[in-house]
DNA sequence: ATGTGC
């Protein structure tokens, strides 16, 4: 282990990083700039690492404005990896008086839900294939434009989830028709900040404002790459008390969603990667890793309450993503309760400390607040709690963290025998054959040394393990 | 991430 990691510090110092590792959390710097703060990266000395993230931390650590604002902290959680934009998967930036869109990017509160159901696996898995056809239905092919009311779109993108269910319960459409809207009404505080964010529609395509009903395509759809859809079954609690307060018991059936807001997202990210580059001074050199904050305090609540618009469909489509797994249930098994455990977003800014923190597939820890840890598609997921550590930015690991890129796993010469890419006895549903080896167990690392380091650094205990039962894959 | 495209 530690020829390699001398290469790799000596790699890094030649592409002008200054690293130092004490076996548990690395720093980095560019070198030559005293002045900007360290970035902080949580990796046990057993997981890949690779330079090219390093690279992306250490130029968000040092990005400035020339008008003003500062970069106070950078940390990275043990899953992370390059992103494409120039900021790596698995960021946190703590900034005050500045704000930097592309440390969220355009998969807007991209984020986790979890549901568990008091029905046995066994129950369950004797109607297995009615499940998958009628999800594949949903999922797939049969529950495109999701209709709502111009009313309810419009407030669902200002007001966020309480705005659409006011709206909604005057005029339910779509998956809205067959939900239970008290149960959605109770469980919005199982949502985190509420699922209510302060938007501002005229920031989202026009087809969402539309007059009379809107017809959305991507609504109630997984989406691409690492999202999905997955049953699991509560193998183990290990904080009993906790879980007790969740509704999580042992054995039962769980309901996983990994999905984000979709083409809203790109929408609203796309739109303002081009004003930040237009706002940039008049003259000053762009930053050469391509990262640009905003610094104008208009343009950096322009860009916030967009941000916000796009976040508030998220939250309404994994709530609709879970309201189709809730009906499925009911029409195989009659009156299943299905209660939501929890909901939070894993890229978003938000307010943190007299500044705003970003995180960049970063699960908020908060002291008390659920963490959900998925592992890849055949590995176990984690149900945890937050401990708010300070120093992580109370915040957590998003999953795993890809260990081979998309291209990598799919190209023609690589080993795609079950066997090789680890999906032996894994169930995964997609109707793309390629999408079942780009996202194989094979391209991710192992769950268990990345929840580990995160316990043992005090960011998050463990309350329940989830095994997966069958995923469902766009 | 994206009704993707290396």
């Amino acid at each position: 282990m530690q020829p390699k990691l001398n290469r790799l510090l000596r790699a890094l110092a030649r592409e002008g990083l200054e690293v130092t590792y004490d076996g548990r959390l690395y720093s980095v710097r560019l070198l030559g700039d005293a002045n900007a703060p360290p970035a902080e990266v949580l990796l046990p000395p057993d997981l890949p690492v690779e330079g090219k993230a390093f690279q992306q931390l250490a130029h968000l650590a040092a990005l400035k404005h020339p008008g003003g604002g500062e970069v106070l902290r950078v940390r990275a959680t043990p899953d992370f990896h390059p992103g494409d934009s120039g900021v790596a998967i698995g960021s946190v930036l703590h900034t005050r008086g500045l704000v930097v869109p592309g440390a969220v990017g355009t998969d807007i509160n991209c984020g986790m839900r979890l549901h568990v159901a008091d029905l046995s696996v066994e129950d369950f898995l004797s109607r297995r294939d009615d499940f998958v056809e009628r999800m594949k239905g949903h999922y797939f092919f049969g529950t495109r434009d999701v209709a709502m009311s111009s009313r309810a779109s419009t407030a669902l993108l200002r007001d966020g989830l309480p705005g659409w269910l006011l709206e909604t319960l005057d005029t339910p459409l779509g998956c809205a028709r067959g939900a239970d809207l008290a149960q959605l009404d109770a469980e919005v505080d199982r949502v985190h900040l509420g699922g209510a964010l302060h938007g501002n529609p005229s920031w989202a395509p026009d087809a969402l404002t539309r007059e009379g009903v809107v017809r959305d395509a991507g609504l109630a759809t997984i989406g691409g790459g690492n999202h999905f859809v997955e049953v699991q079954r509560v193998e183990a609690v290990e904080d009993r008390a906790r879980a007790w307060a969740w509704g999580v018991r042992e054995g039962q059936l769980a309901f996983m969603i990994h999905s984000g807001s979709r083409d809203v997202g790109k929408h609203v990210g796309v739109a303002w990667r081009e004003r930040t580059r237009k706002a940039w001074p008049q003259g000053a050199p762009f930053p050469e890793s391509g990262i640009l904050p905003l610094a104008d305090e208009a343009l950096v609540a322009g860009y916030l309450e967009a941000e916000a618009t796009a976040a508030n469909y998220a939250f309404l489509n994994r709530l609709l993503l879970a309201e189709l797994l809730r009906q499925t249930l009911r029409e195989l098994f009659g009156d299943v309760e299905a209660p939501l455990v929890y909901d939070v977003p894993h890229n978003l800014t938000l307010p943190y400390e007299g500044g705003w923190l970003a995180r960049k597939g970063a699960c908020p820890a908060g002291d008390g607040q659920p963490v959900i840890i998925p592992g890849s598609m055949g590995a176990t997921s984690f149900l945890m709690v937050g401990c708010g550590d300070a120093r992580s930015l109370e915040s957590a690991s998003h999953g795993a963290g890809r260990a081979r890129s998309r291209f990598s796993m799919s190209r023609g010469g690589a080993d795609h025998s079950e066997a090789a890419l680890g999906l032996s006895g894994v169930d995964c549903i997609s109707l793309r054959a390629e999408r079942r080896v780009e996202e194989a167990p094979a391209a991710y690392k192992p769950i268990r040394p990345v929840v580990d380091s995160q316990v043992e650094a005090g960011i998050v205990r463990e309350v329940a393990r989830l095994a997966p039962l069958l995923t469902f894959k766009a």
